[in-house]
DNA sequence: CGGCATCCTCTTTGATACTG
DNA sequence: CAGTATCAAAGAGGATGCCG
């Protein structure tokens, strides 16, 4: 383990987490909870198996991760992160609003995972009607739909559909993720492909101020 | 350049920022502004020369670094950071917060340098008495002293002395930071050699509550 | 299938030396 | 001062094999 040697907390941290591959695993385990190894590797497109063997090593010998071995009738391995690894949120949101800015169109050959709207979605939505009825918006891009939860002044997201959701958002990742991050207004989004169904009322009281310019 | 090709916000901020070195770049140009390539040398030990010039062209390709050839009489280049670069300093402090669990004892062989006491400072340290008169404490750990200045509720930290400093913390860079960052309480640190002179109601004003353990 | 380990190639890094 | 040049060592990526 190869360190900056530097007594700085932040060269620290980065002795921990700062391998390739490492903090997009935490982000996996933040955002999924616990995970057998299969759905950690498909929710990292690219990652090499052997890495994430390495890497998952190394985080539990570090005390980031701690494996279980699920009894059967289950019968496999789960990982999932130690209070140490969940006190990462505050990192992951820190570059998750700083690489906002580099998420206009995808690249070629980009993956995309549902899952990943959460944290876009939790860090740039806030309720302002905290006291308000529940809510919820389906977003449906590539992949499986995901749906966002509002309630008590919380924003959750998981996997899944909701029965009856007050809003569907339905379009490309990169439509939905610039309506989430308040980059294009609804109307904007509209315009340039977002089909949006249900109560328009409902993403006012979520939705950021949109900034200045559009694109 | 090597991009994790994930259309994920934190995976595209990792692919501008996620190499090796890079964010202990921009850590020194955020904390000592306006850079040499020497100064950023020293302030990065155990960096390969040709690492630095390529990490600093990467940066400047990417938008977070300018590069600015002062005219004579200086005749040098000097490195800073962007907006972009600038707004780095969220993730550098959810790293240094996350980081501070490491700040134990230094390993062996691990470097020192003062100025990184500014970001636990301003991270750790909160005014409890905005409107009271500006205060100044300085730090004497090993290389050149530094001084925290606090006045209007801003805590600002820079290398050098000051004139009549209203506290003087004396002592090896882990007692300090142990101090600075509430891990260990003042009475604790003094008895572990740290040396405390002046006011010690300065302290009590800005000191966060230290945590329950000692060590 | 789930959870890796091995082998091989290619790229990145680190250390050192040298230059305008 | 501000780098470039060189080279060995470490790490990443990709393919495939193994074992319960």
């Amino acid at each position: 383990m190869r360190t900056y040697g530097q007594y700085c907390s932040v060269a620290k941290a980065l002795d921990v987490v700062g391998d390739r591959w490492t903090l997009l695993i935490v982000r996996e385990l933040l955002l999924q909870g616990p995970c057998r190894y299969t759905d950690l590797k498909s929710g990292l497109p690219g990652i090499a198996t052997n890495l994430l063997a390495d890497r998952l090593r190394e985080l539990e010998r570090a005390g980031l991760v701690r494996r279980e071995e699920a009894p059967p009738p289950i019968a496999t391995t789960l990982f999932q992160l130690t209070d140490a690894g969940n006190e990462l949120e505050p990192v992951l949101d820190a570059l998750c609003g700083w690489g906002v800015r580099y998420m206009t169109a995808p690249d070629e050959g980009d993956q995309f995972r549902s899952h990943w709207f959460s944290l876009p979605a939790s860090l740039f939505l806030h309720d302002r009607d905290p006291g308000g009825a529940p809510v919820t918006i389906e977003l449906q891009a590539a992949g499986r739909p995901a749906v966002i939860e509002v309630s008590g002044g919380s924003v959750r997201t998981r996997l899944g559909s909701a029965p009856a959701p007050d809003v569907v958002l339905r379009g490309t990742p990169q439509a939905i993720m610039a309506t989430l991050t308040g980059h294009l207004t609804v109307d904007q989004a509209a315009a340039r492909g977002l089909e949006i169904t249900g109560d328009p009322a409902v993403l006012a009281r979520l939705l950021p101020e949109p900034a200045a310019g559009p694109s």
